[in-house]
RNA sequence: GUGAUCGUAGCUCAGUUGGCAGAGCAUCGGGUUGUGGUCCCGAAGGUCGCGGGUUCGAGCCCCGUCGAUCACCCCA
């Protein structure tokens, strides 16, 4: 906050770092993180399915030709630079494009199918940010690809779910819609658009601007008049083809099987171009205005477009900081073994000697390097947690002894250093 | 990118009609020459986001700027 003295981190950045919880957002905490990388890590084994880490650049034409031309994300949030070859790079703002991309450049289609792959990392993208949107953000996301099987859609649905669920997401409700494959849209798109065209002079100006290139994005319009408008406007549902309905139907039917809670929402629509058939979006009441806390669907002919087989594809990504913001803070992390307290120089070596021996033999331990008094070293290591305070001192050192103190009792009693860790461990044991 | 609100110690915040920058918590030290979490005392910590203007005098008023928050746009 303060930073009159030197640099700031860029707009749109935050910093991860200890402080205890004080003045932080919960995303800035790091013991946040490591508890997010550990259930995500152990959701995603429990599905099996396996890490992929990429670049966060890529060629910005990658995200141009999947993302979508008239996307937001790639006409005005996309951080774009030339590198000193000429090359047009974009930092990555979605996850999608660059799994497809090293999918279809690895050959993973000759792996077993359907391919299962996560990830969790940075995105960017340059908008201005608020509570829970940032211009670096974590995602986490999963893609499937090569099974067109609606049971897919509902093991990811199911992934999503379970992955919020295990980290204490409050308030959170599952929408779900079919955008419908190509021949759906071909026959519904003109209708949309003709019911629109009539009633254009009541839209907003935002809708007005989309009707050619993508009407169906009205649906995200925000304005009271055209929600109006749109009670009466034809819904994509009434359009769906045979397959459309029947992978619908089963997505459902899947859902319910798993007992995991969900909206149709016929007006849901997604804003990036390459979704077909089954979409999704997770959001979470103790969220404000970004109340999206994962999204995703099915994008069945990205692969291909991207230049590998023609294999179906399915994903979602889901925000940390939103996770986070969303879920119950968890409180009291785990605090160190041992403090070693020393009272005179001399026991400085020993104590170092004997941390190193407990360290060693995988416990955590700390010493005091700020020469400070006994009374700090005991506020030190009860700050620290520590369930040991391990005190050295003159009258230890000339009886060969260290003296280990039970944080929570009280209770004390000596132990030989000669003895080494193993007697220290025994004694700490009783 | 648009609009509104805000910016004082590490954190949370007081600061009157413009008149010597404060409290609580946290930190460090002492009370207990070697025993923490309670209590008492003390110390340290600030170019009041930054730059300019008005004024004898600006934390306070005006302009700009940077940042944050909220709402749009859109999204995780």
């Amino acid at each position: 906050m303060s930073a009159t003295k030197g640099y700031r981190g860029p707009k749109g950045t935050y910093d991860v770092y200890p402080g205890g919880g004080q003045g932080q957002e919960p995303h800035e905490r790091p013991e946040l993180w490591e508890l997010v990388e550990r259930v995500a890590r152990d959701v995603f084994g429990r599905y099996n399915y396996s890490e992929v880490r990429l670049p966060v650049f890529e060629e910005a034409e990658l995200f141009v030709r999947s993302s979508g031309e008239t996307s937001d994300v790639v006409t005005k949030e996309m951080f774009l630079f030339t590198d000193k070859g000429g090359r047009e790079l974009a930092l990555r703002p979605e996850g999608t494009p660059g799994v497809v991309r090293a999918f279809v450049e690895h050959n993973l289609d000759r792996l077993a199918q359907p391919t299962k792959l996560w990830y969790m990392g940075p995105m960017f993208r340059h908008e201005r940010q608020q509570k829970g949107r940032y211009r670096q953000h974590v995602q986490i996301g999963a893609e499937v690809l090569g099974s067109p099987d609606p049971l897919v859609d509902v093991e990811v649905i199911s992934l999503l779910y379970a992955i919020h669920k295990s980290l204490g997401v409050k308030g959170e409700v599952v929408y779900l819609n079919n955008l419908g494959d190509f021949e759906t849209r071909r026959r519904y798109v003109p209708e949309l658009r003709g019911f629109l065209k009539k009633h254009e002079a009541h839209l907003d100006p935002d809708s007005r601007a989309r009707l050619d290139k993508n009407p169906m994005r009205t649906f995200d319009s925000k304005s009271k008049e055209t929600q109006e408008l749109l009670d009466e406007a034809p819904l994509i549902g009434d359009f769906l083809s045979e397959d459309a309905r029947g992978h619908l139907a089963a997505v459902e039917a899947g859902l319910d099987a798993l007992g995991i809670p969900y909206k149709l929402d016929e007006r849901l629509v997604r804003g990036l171009d390459y979704y077909t058939l089954t979409v999704f979006e997770a959001k979470s009441a103790a969220l404000g205005a970004q109340d999206t806390v994962g999204a995703g669907g099915r994008y069945n002919g990205l692969v291909e477009q991207l230049g590998g087989p023609d294999l179906a594809g399915i994903g979602f990504g889901t925000g940390v900081e939103r996770i986070l913001l969303a879920a119950e803070a968890p409180e009291g992390g785990a605090g160190l073994d041992a403090y070693f307290i020393t009272l005179v120089p001399e026991a400085r070596l020993p104590a170092l000697r004997l941390a190193g021996a407990l360290r060693d033999a995988g416990l955590s331990c700390d010493l005091d390097y700020a020469d400070r008094s006994a009374k700090g070293q005991f506020k030190g290591a009860d700050r620290a947690g520590a369930r040991f305070a391990v005190v050295i001192g003159d009258e230890e050192l000339a009886r060969g002894v260290c003296a280990l103190r039970d944080m929570a009792s009280g209770e004390q009693r000596e132990v030989r250093i000669s003895d080494g860790p193993q007697e220290l461990l025994r004694a700490a044991g009783a």
